[in-house]
DNA sequence: AGCAATCCGTTTGTCGGACAAAGATCGCGC
DNA sequence: GCGCGATCTTTGTCCGACAAACGGATTGCT
């Protein structure tokens, strides 16, 4: 149809918006490293002038790149280009598995691959001092009582086993659900008495694991925990269908 | 110091732009539901009426709204409140392992761990027609000769494998490092003449699994396909410790 | 001269208004 | 009832303006 006019051939034009234009420079230049991490930006006057737009467009041109993690207000004043963190990207991961009800087994399923898969290459990679801050941390696991900090901790160890994967692929794929699993895990700790106990033995082990480098010794017995950890969900009367709720 | 004047109990005030304010307002009235997905934005006029500010300060707070993927242009003209989807989040999380100079190792430990958990998920999860899908991809691979379009299957059929698994956790966690794999892939099919051919026999025998519901076995032949690729990877000459290039 | 208070230019955040282009709507004529 | 143009609405962009806050230069005091 319509061959013989080549009608097909102009098809919609697509005209995007200058301030979308310009973000794109400027995510360009940053990412081509033109604009290197810690160097600032220039002046909304100058970006107007050299791109030939009126501020109030490079304003929402910056407002998309800001918004992006590229640029940080520092100082209260000017917008200093910088590296997006995990933890920057992490809260819409976050928020987008809430938006979609995903439900618990979705989680459970992927920690129980990732959290072993951390622990087997913090054991292999961990740094002196990244194994005296998990030893800080189950120090101040024992010495706690109240279990929102119980819960806080346990997030803690994780993401410390995490970092000390080196694996930033890792860290940025487990994030989002280890900030998930939380409120939970205070539902079991709340109605199971020996919950938290056996939360600590298990850290505990993988810590001596990952002390002794040794990476199946830590894999497994995170797995372990990971399933004890099924094991208290069904135990505590939740069910792991249920979409997940609101981390605090 | 000062504790006499009571001077560290005034601490420096922040003030939040206006503009901040108005997009966290927005974001708020969409995850709390009151703006439910498809609905349409009020005007820009209407916003910065109810809001009290000027219309410039709606828009830059709107950018934000809309880079965060919670609003989407539909037909041209008005927004929309849209649900984020996966490969919503992924380019930034691609982003974000470049810009870090991830190095390939790290990708490749992830992915030996989330494409087997992918594939014995979809031979639990996978339907009629995700099944139809794979089968679809893997004749459309028999029938390829170009590199890149084969390379375009491959991540295809990993990026089906994830869909057929209904785990959107694990979709999140998956989807960016399976586009930073690709460009590697391309290279060693271009070094390995018969690397393309075992890429094509694994797939067969994951389909073959999933489609015989063996959630052991699809883990088992994803497996084997990760450890081949680094085979492959070793053979074809190339370092796992450099960081990963672009994906095209 | 050394240091401090001050002044002024710069930059950002916000506002008021304006206008063209493209959808959306409505009413009119057939 | 339906097509078609006029009109209204909404967005994208621009112009200009101004207050507050910051930085740097200047000035004044000792």
């Amino acid at each position: 149809m319509d061959a013989h006019t080549g009608a097909n051939v102009f098809q919609r034009v697509v005209v995007e918006p200058a301030y979308k234009a310009v973000s794109a420079a400027i995510e360009r230049a940053i990412v081509d490293g033109a604009l290197p991490p810690g160097a600032a930006l220039p002046t909304e006057q100058e970006l107007a002038e050299r791109f030939g737009v009126h501020r109030s467009t490079v304003r929402e041109a910056i407002r998309q790149v800001e918004q992006e993690g590229l640029l940080q207000r520092r100082e209260g004043r000017r917008l200093f280009v910088c590296l997006p963190g995990v933890h920057d990207l992490a809260p819409r991961a976050t928020r987008l598995l809430l938006l979609h009800q995903t439900t618990f087994q979705e989680l459970w399923d992927v920690a129980l691959t990732l959290e072993p898969l951390a622990a087997r290459l913090a054991a292999q990679h961990a740094s002196d001092d990244e194994l005296a801050l998990l030893s800080a941390n189950v120090a101040a696991t024992e010495a706690e009582t109240r279990l929102p900090q119980l819960v806080a901790l346990d997030m803690e160890f994780h993401a410390l086993v995490g970092s000390a994967s080196h694996n930033r692929a890792l860290m940025l794929a487990r994030e989002p659900v280890g900030l998930l699993y939380n409120p939970t895990l205070l539902q079991i700790f709340q109605r199971l008495p020996q919950a938290s106990a056996r939360n600590l033995a298990a850290h505990h082990h993988t810590l001596a694991a990952l002390r002794a480098r040794d990476a199946e010794a830590a894999a497994e017995w995170t797995r372990k925990h990971m399933v004890d950890f099924q094991r208290g969900f069904a135990l505590a009367g939740l069910d792991m269908s249920t979409p997940i709720a609101q981390p605090t």
